[in-house]
DNA sequence: ATCGACTGATTAATCGTTAAAGCAAGGGGG
DNA sequence: CCCCCTTGCTTTAACGATTAATCAGTCGAT
């Protein structure tokens, strides 16, 4: 491996000017800058993160903590932050705390230990990040006080729950997953909001919830709004044992656009994050702390895009 | 932070008897370590990481490129490897290509710049690692001559395939999502060296194949074994257009357990991967490798389980 | 001619750790 | 009693970069 000390030996001047001339820092002639980086291109020269690390204490990298890796939206979310990172010049390394809180601290150690220059935390429904001595980003949703950047989870149930008032429906279900998860909580509000005074919505949750649905859904509810692909996919299921056609009998709807959403029959209607947006806001939020920024804008809040398929249609008329 | 030379100075040694202490090295008296210990735990010490790899040149960071993030099993394989890897002591950065070739060197070159010790591949369909200058562990198919370990694709095939001619099939059709996939070529030879010589099987691809399922169907194929959940998902869809009932007209399989096959309707019979043994196999042939053993155990092949579910049952006796 | 400012480079220290070599004291074998 | 080995620790150097401090010239102004 090719290093400063090696270009400087070769081109005949101090370690200190090849440093400079690289990193454009100190005071280098034009012509000497040349020369070091004609004879670092030739040596294939790549500066050692290690050392640079090791004498400005940045390592260059960020830790990304996502304690329900089960979430469907890991990959995405994972793929955009490398992405964002990558342009900004930092690294990701990914901890796991296999949904346990307790190892989810352990997780946040190794990560420290590896001097990791910020961290990304989406936390587990429920909990709330702990104190760290780097700068942090949350991804959570906007009602809990720590969230750095999310998808306006409030704002979509709006959508999806203006679009099924418009399309006619008056009696309604609203079926959430997990009572704890502010995500779903801020998803349910939006819905319940955003309804006209003419629409009775009921509000169900959790396995229960979904016999509960079915047997309003039976007794004349003509919409089950979900705050999640998969208990749309549920409820689907549920529906069809029960010879209620979707839509013509029910509507349905879910929530984050899953990979089946657009093949499962009939299409799901659902509302789409726009991870992309939160990521790149979220790496922009933790390099800008990073550099000494101590109050870059937080809380903000990326919308959400309705996605209309087939599972959603007019209501029918009472007879 | 405290230092190495901090501890040292308290304790009236020398860095090395501290660093010897620590690690348990050199030659230490047992009273000296527990003196030196314990004051390392009260002044909270942890060990710089940059420096350590500075000194040895080893960073104990993996790097995770999975050039396809678009695949479902990825956050289980990067859950997977991330608890293997903290197992081991060691980080994983991840890298991401977009699915782009041209990106994936990038992608490498950037964890390569960071000095990782080491790298995981999960190779984009059709395309093979490029020489690395690093122990390097393929995660792919048996058929991939790069591989190091994965799941057991075409005894995977073999098992669906063996189940449905058990239960009476006699006309089928084999329906992959794309060619220059190695994973989806290996599952359907599995499948097609297990059948009985007495089953009549034609293998379909992509898109227009799933046409020409249907088609099958129509005139009397009674299962379709799919080389992907998703293409599965796809197919139900089709099936339920042209009202062929699942299973009762025909039998439909798919490919690696994916979140929504159990609440699908009906649920779906599929083929489910060790993700976690892959992933701690992975991390062991690559720490192996790192560790200088310059021939651990590779090209291993970890079995697959049948998942029957509703969308298989017995062969409807031709009329 | 002299002083000061500026330019372009060098020196040397440092980040935290490891590793090889060295050194003093104690103990056993001949 | 001398020699050598072992034990326990220290010294020194190094990993590859950054950075503050310093220094030798050059040039313009006075």
């Amino acid at each position: 491996m090719a290093s400063i000390k090696q270009i400087a030996g070769d081109v005949g001047v101090s370690t200190a000017t090849v440093s400079n001339a690289l990193t454009g820092k100190g005071r280098v002639s034009q012509e000497m800058v040349e020369r070091i980086r004609a004879r670092a291109e030739e040596l294939g020269y790549r500066p050692s993160h290690v050392a640079r690390a090791l004498k400005t204490g940045q390592t260059g990298i960020l830790g990304l903590v996502m304690p329900d890796l089960t979430n469907p939206l890991f990959p995405r979310i994972a793929q955009m932050l490398s992405i964002a990172a990558d342009n900004n010049g930092l690294g990701i390394l990914i901890a796991d705390s296999l949904g346990r809180p307790k190892e989810q601290s352990e997780a946040l150690r190794r990560l420290l230990d590896r001097g990791v220059d910020g961290l990304i935390v989406v936390p587990q429904k429920g909990t709330s990040a702990e104190p760290v001595p780097v700068p942090l980003a949350v991804i959570n949703t906007a009602s809990d006080p720590q969230n750095s950047v999310s998808a306006d989870h409030a704002g979509g149930g709006a959508l999806v729950a203006t679009h099924i008032a418009e399309i006619g429906h008056r009696r309604i279900v609203i079926l959430g997953g997990d009572r704890v998860s502010e995500v779903q909580r801020d998803r349910i509000s939006g819905m319940t909001q955003a309804l006209p005074d003419d629409v009775e919505a009921d509000v169900f949750w959790g396995d229960h919830g979904v016999q509960q649905a079915i047997a309003a859904a039976r007794s004349g509810a003509s919409a089950i709004l979900t705050t999640s692909d998969l208990i749309a996919l549920r409820v689907r299921s549920e529906l069809m044992h029960q010879a209620l056609p979707v839509p013509d009998q029910v509507s349905l709807t879910g929530f984050d656009d899953m990979s089946f959403a657009p093949i499962m029959h009939p299409s799901l209607t659902t509302v789409a994050q726009n991870v992309e947006d939160i990521a790149t806001r979220a790496i922009d939020i933790l390099s800008a702390k990073i550099r000494g920024d101590t109050h870059p804008l937080e809380g903000q809040t990326v919308p959400m895009r309705l996605v209309i398929r087939q599972s959603t249609s007019i209501a029918k008329q009472p007879v």
